[in-house]
DNA sequence: TTATTTTTTTTGATATTTGCATAAAAAGAG
DNA sequence: CTCTTTTTATGCAAATATCAAAAAAAATAA
């Protein structure tokens, strides 16, 4: 079988080159179709889907890491990343590889570090690599069943990201260059899981001073053209860095 | 040398016991005499000073080890823990058993999970062991130098505990069962580092109704006795779970 | 015992932010 | 040109936050 060779060579050399015991689990979300998209992958070993991930070499720290997993998937550079969770489960990978010998690396007990990424849909390449069959982008509401944990490790994800959408802007690394309040909205919406007022979004969105309104609206589209705005880059990413409400 | 033997020994073991590569440090936050402290260990090795960690057995995952290894420090069991994030540079442990042949466990590229624990400062007795000298609460704004990443994992934990304190209560595990509304006040602004309004901390308290005031206040101080109150811990546990500003 | 001092607790006045509703503006379809 | 739909802007009441200060309570000093 071509497949197990390949495995059980590459496990030889995993012994000699990566940290054992730790792999990286990524959840990356697009935009796109109105719609937030998480990319998974279908694996060549036992046909089941899976969060894109990885092993650390020993010369690189876990975000280097990620960052070279998911270049190798998305052809993209310069990924937003964020760990945001260990998972270390016991069972975590049970019945994993179970056509294997004990022996082989890859059966190794492995605790994950979770990131998540958020890209910009319309540049990623998808690439499908030696383990896997395919690699798709997926709506968060119509995920298949993913293996082990990455069900969980999603949820996590979500949650985080959820979290911290009340003291970080989102949407340089999801949208297009210029895009319109309502697919900014719309984003939002997603990702909370629940509608937004409109003219409360508006106001506040504005009142963060994080948003350059451009002198053009997207026409084309049926009934009145939205207009278009772009992200203040320097602003931005002082509201990343500082947070956006006080809270206390 | 005793210590070194003991090292050694010790190095021998953990190949077989511990996960290689990932240790846990954690940041253990106490209040006390309206100050917010933080257990610091002294290490033989090296006399510096160091947050408390170890390894992770074999048979165990992250949250069960730093608890184990808070409670052989502490003795208290039932901490409040939460992993935060997880610390990879490649050259974190450079330095570190240099009297150590390269070879030895404890001196290969670690990685660290970072963990901040809550607890009741009075319910704490200290424990020196093998490795340290002395093991000491100090005021988070007076830490010693600390080894390796530790004042960075430090900084790291702090600020994460900011920014939870915009939709997690604190306090259950920090103050004693019975404590005035003063006393919260000054945990809040410790942790925030810096000074909150007097009626207004009152009312955004009380508004969160996570608590219950008592027939009693705390006499026998100079002026105004305080009245004392006590969370009502189902509402609380429910906030910690809840979270306790909307946001969006 | 009474006045003084100090700290705690409560209250007001004002500004800001929300929630909900609705009006005005703009573009394509017919 | 009118109709429909969606975007954008506004109005107003309710809820919150900010800042300031008054009232209450206890210990101490006189």
């Amino acid at each position: 079988m071509e497949f197990k060779k390949i495995i059980e060579e590459k496990s030889k050399q995993a012994w000699e080159i990566y940290l054992p015991n730790l792999s990286i689990d990524c959840v990356v979300f697009g935009f796109h179709d109105a719609l937030v998209k998480v990319l998974v992958v279908k694996m060549k070993e036992n046909n089941l889907w899976a969060l894109p991930g990885g092993y650390i070499l020993k010369t690189e720290n876990i975000k280097e890491a990620a960052s070279r997993i998911l270049h190798q998937r998305t052809g993209v550079t310069n990924i937003y990343l964020q760990q945001f969770r260990v998972f270390s489960d016991l069972n975590r990978s049970e019945g994993f590889f179970e056509a294997f010998e004990n022996t082989i690396w890859n059966k190794q007990r492995f605790l994950s570090v979770g990131f998540y990424a958020l890209v910009d849909f319309s540049t990623v390449k998808l690439v499908v690599d030696n383990f896997s069959d395919a690699c798709e982008w997926k709506a968060i509401d119509e995920l298949p069943e993913l293996m082990m944990d990455h069900q969980y490790i999603f949820d996590k994800a979500l949650g985080t990201l959820r979290k911290e959408l009340n003291y970080k802007p989102i949407g340089f690394n999801l949208l297009p260059e210029k895009f319109t309040m309502p697919e900014l909205q719309k984003l939002y919406e997603i990702i909370l899981g629940k509608k937004l007022n409109r003219g409360n979004f508006f106001r506040k969105m504005l009142r963060y001073d994080i948003l350059i309104k451009l002198d053009e609206s997207r026409k084309g589209g049926a009934h009145k053209a939205p207009d278009l705005y772009k992200f203040d880059v320097e602003k931005y990413q002082l509201a990343l860095k500082d947070g956006l409400n006080e809270g206390w």
